[in-house]
DNA sequence: AGGGTTTTTT
């Protein structure tokens, strides 16, 4: 594809896919030298020697072989078999089939449908022509010739661990084929996890499909807010936060058979802590089995959480990806991502390109120069010019949607993304991948726990993510601009997501199960001081008491698939009478956080459509005024979102989380009305700040200069954002969240009395517990207030008297 | 007086 003379090196033999090439080399070499799951030879050799091996009869063991690199034999055409000390079966006729004591009829089930005119054993009649079209096209999926090895290793096993790259069809094959064999085993059903929404409802349209069934019956999907399953559904695909969520209601997961964890190597928090108690409901069910799927990066890792569980191989299946490397680094990734995409349009084939920037700003300045640059400049197979896409995600559904559509004719599409597209929006037809091998990491720094987002290189897992998005329907190129070295340097995998995050949420929800936060068996263990700060955290909001129990206030807190802290806020409005203010608060602040829209461009108009919004005392009340004007506008909601520089997706999930919140706020008991008479506009006022007060307290801040703050928890000084629209300049704050840019900012905040506070925690707001002498002295003349008060309030009395 | 938000999810 290259002529040799321009500075791309074709990496000799690394180029990947079905065709043999080694897959996406140097991650062997990566484990390796980072420790991280790293074989020692030493070491695996005697911990294999103890297992039985098995080898896998495949009738593609070509395509296998091929894919394997040096060091990974072990891992794509074998199966390791292993049956753990702890594995207890309940001996009926199912089990000892699947271990193969008795004949095998499990072909059966399995080839269900395959010969013309048999009937589908779901519905009855017989095979639509698109169930045998889909057939023939999953017949051709790397997966198919291992269904027999899946079924068998899955019978003999309650821990499975399968690894599959892109194109292996695992997650849409394996639940089917397990559904079939397990799916109604005790009158119980089969649960696939899946880390979005949009994977979870698309993989589950497409299951029922091939099974011949209406979705919702035997296969259906479970999301928030969405659940398309019935009496009938043997097969259900849902979020991984979702399935989380149900353990509050049934901790042994007692509706499941079986639970498939696809995806594990995203490792979201949600996959982390399921797999953390499934591997606990196995040893507590007899009638339970757990199957991991994930890529084949962290295999062995997970095998060995999961008790040396045996590890079922299925081998991708892609357009070969050529990779080309960089010779010399470069300086300016942006400048070379210009020239990359202006050498491959004017040099190379036919077929779009797609490009990983960071931002929105960096992404629209490319999409302006490339304009500019190559707009009508005929390339090889386009003669017209390129046409340029932005791709991030809180660009309007219609702009999304473009990247989607066909160029006009004769341009070259060229779709410049964020890692939207590395995994959530898969665009089909992408021929180049520009890869500079950076992306904005949220970086949490446990010293003063703050979060801020830093452009940081990729893991290496991310660059292959990326590479692949070439290989779709075609065969690819992939453009990494920086050297080999440098690829053999990156981190192996994302760091996962639980090392660096709040836990307050997941802690309140183990300590309601009962379980112990400290002791929990965590793929990676947190921080011990995230967890001592959790349990912190949930004593002063009052959901645990001295001994670390959950009280019945933190039952009712657990019960909202809310930050603690916002459930509590929740919990303390109907008795100030501002329930329905303070549900949509909360609904606005968690599930719609970037509703104002800013583009770059329109940044003045913007700004001014939002300063119609706002509350001088609190951005909290700002965004109940959008709330209030959106729902009033609901009809004509798309143009008026779009009039006012709002984001109506946003605006959208807001609605439904007020609606949902509102519920469970009811089923617990509470009055949801809010109680109007008697309230002039400062009194509602108050009463909603009195309720964020209640929850928010630890979120803090104090005024110690002219514009400047102090967060009571952690001593940052802070600035208003420029952002918030609070002008009264309050003692005061509250704040939702401390970014840090340029400056430490606190966004989002609300006016406070500092006596609210002190009546929300006031074990919490004592001179003695802080540090800082500003707090300290600030807190003391608060508490010194109150008493000097009630003196006085005693001199009345004495005098009335 | 003053400025940047990768991405998910209950």
């Amino acid at each position: 594809m290259s002529n040799g003379n321009d500075r791309w090196s074709a990496l000799k033999g690394d180029s990947q896919g079905s065709d043999g090439g080694r897959r996406y080399g140097g991650y062997s070499k990566q484990y390796n030298r980072k420790g991280y799951g790293s074989r020692q030879s030493s070491g695996s050799e005697s911990r294999y020697n103890s297992w039985d091996r098995y080898q896998v009869k495949t009738e593609d063991g070509e395509v296998l072989r091929g894919s394997q690199g040096s060091s990974d034999r072990r891992y794509s055409n074998r199966v390791i078999e292993t049956k753990p000390r702890w594995s207890r079966f309940s001996d009926n006729q199912k089990d000892r089939a699947a271990r193969g004591d008795e004949p095998q009829v499990l072909r059966k089930d399995l080839d269900v449908g395959d010969g013309k005119g048999e009937l589908n054993p779901f519905t009855g009649r017989s095979f639509s022509r698109n169930y045998y079209r889909l057939l023939e096209l999953r017949k051709k999926l790397p997966i198919y010739n291992h269904r027999d090895e899946v079924l068998k290793i899955v019978g003999e096993n309650k821990f499975v661990v399968l690894v599959g790259d892109t194109g292996s069809g695992k997650t849409t094959q394996v639940p089917q084929i397990l559904s079939m064999k397990y799916g109604k085993e005790n009158n119980k059903l089969i649960a696939c996890t899946q880390p979005r929404r949009i994977a979870a409802v698309t993989v589950a349209q497409r299951v029922a499909e091939e099974m011949d069934v209406r979705l919702g019956d035997e296969v259906g999907y479970s999301i928030r807010y969405e659940d398309e399953t019935s009496s009938r559904t043997i097969l259900k695909y849902c979020t991984d936060g979702l399935l989380l969520r149900e353990s509050v209601t049934d901790p042994l997961f007692s509706k499941y058979s079986m639970i498939i964890i696809d995806e594990a190597h995203e490792r979201t928090i949600s996959t982390d802590i399921l797999m953390g108690m499934l591997k606990q409901v196995v040893f507590e069910r007899e009638d339970f089995r757990l199957v991991v799927m994930s890529a084949t990066l962290d295999a062995e890792k997970l095998q060995k959480y999961f008790n040396n569980a045996p590890l079922i191989s299925i081998p991708g299946r892609m357009y070969p990806v050529e990779i080309k490397y960089l010779e010399e680094p470069v300086e300016d990734y942006l400048q070379a991502t210009i020239e990359a995409i202006s050498q491959i349009h004017k040099e190379e084939p036919a077929g779009d390109i797609l490009v990983f920037l960071n931002g929105e700003d960096e992404i629209s300045t490319a999409v302006k120069d490339l304009e500019e640059s190559l707009g009508s400049v005929p390339g090889e197979g386009h003669p017209s010019g390129v046409h340029v896409l932005p791709l991030f995600s809180s660009l309007p559904s219609n702009a999304i949607q473009k990247v989607f559509e066909d160029p006009p004719k004769n341009k070259r599409k060229i779709v410049i993304a964020t890692n939207v597209a590395e995994t959530s929006i898969t665009i089909d037809g992408i021929v180049y991948v520009v890869d500079p091998g950076f992306s904005k990491q949220k970086v949490y720094n446990p010293r003063n726990r703050v979060e801020s987002l830093q452009v940081a290189p990729v893991s290496a897992a991310s660059a292959v993510q990326r590479s692949g998005r070439a290989g779709r329907t075609r065969a690819g190129v992939t453009y990494r601009l920086y050297t080999e070295d440098a690829f053999e340097g990156l981190t192996a995998m994302t760091y996962p997501e639980i090392l660096r995050s709040n836990l307050n949420s997941v802690v309140l929800q183990l300590r309601t199960l009962s379980m112990n936060p400290v002791e929990f068996d965590f793929l990676d263990p947190p921080p011990p001081e995230t967890v001592m700060r959790a349990l912190e955290c949930l004593l002063y909001l009052g959901a645990l008491d001295q001994t670390g129990q959950v009280t019945k206030f933190g039952k009712a807190m657990s019960v909202f698939p809310l930050d603690p802290e916002l459930s509590r806020t929740l919990l303390a409005a109907p008795e100030l009478g501002v329930a329905q203010e303070v549900l949509a608060i909360v609904a606005m602040v968690s599930a719609a956080p970037n509703c104002f829209v800013r583009p770059l461009n329109k940044a003045r108009e913007a700004d001014q459509a939002k300063r119609r919004f706002e509350a001088e005392e609190s951005d909290h009340l700002t965004l109940l005024n959008v709330y209030t004007e959106y729902m009033i506008h609901n009809n004509s909601s798309q143009q008026w979102c779009w009039e006012n520089f709002l984001n109506e997706r946003a605006l959208q999930s807001a609605a439904k989380a007020k609606e949902q919140l509102e519920r469970l706020l009811e089923q617990q008991g509470y009055s949801t009305k809010s109680k109007r008479i008697g309230f002039d506009y400062y009194g509602q006022s108050i009463a909603i700040r009195k309720a964020i007060a209640q929850g928010n307290f630890m979120f803090s801040a104090v005024e110690c200069k002219r514009a400047t703050y102090l967060t009571t928890k952690d001593n940052v000084e802070v600035k208003l954002h420029p952002s918030s629209g609070v002008r009264t300049r309050p003692t005061w704050l509250i704040y939702n969240e401390l970014v840090i840019t340029t400056k430490a900012f606190i966004r989002t905040v609300t006016q406070v009395e500092g006596g609210w506070l002190l009546e929300s925690s006031p074990n919490y707001f004592t001179p003695d517990h802080f540090t800082n002498d500003i707090v300290s002295y600030e807190i003391a003349k608060l508490t010194g207030e109150r008493k000097k008060s009630r003196s006085a309030m005693n001199t009345n009395l004495r005098q009335a008297y």
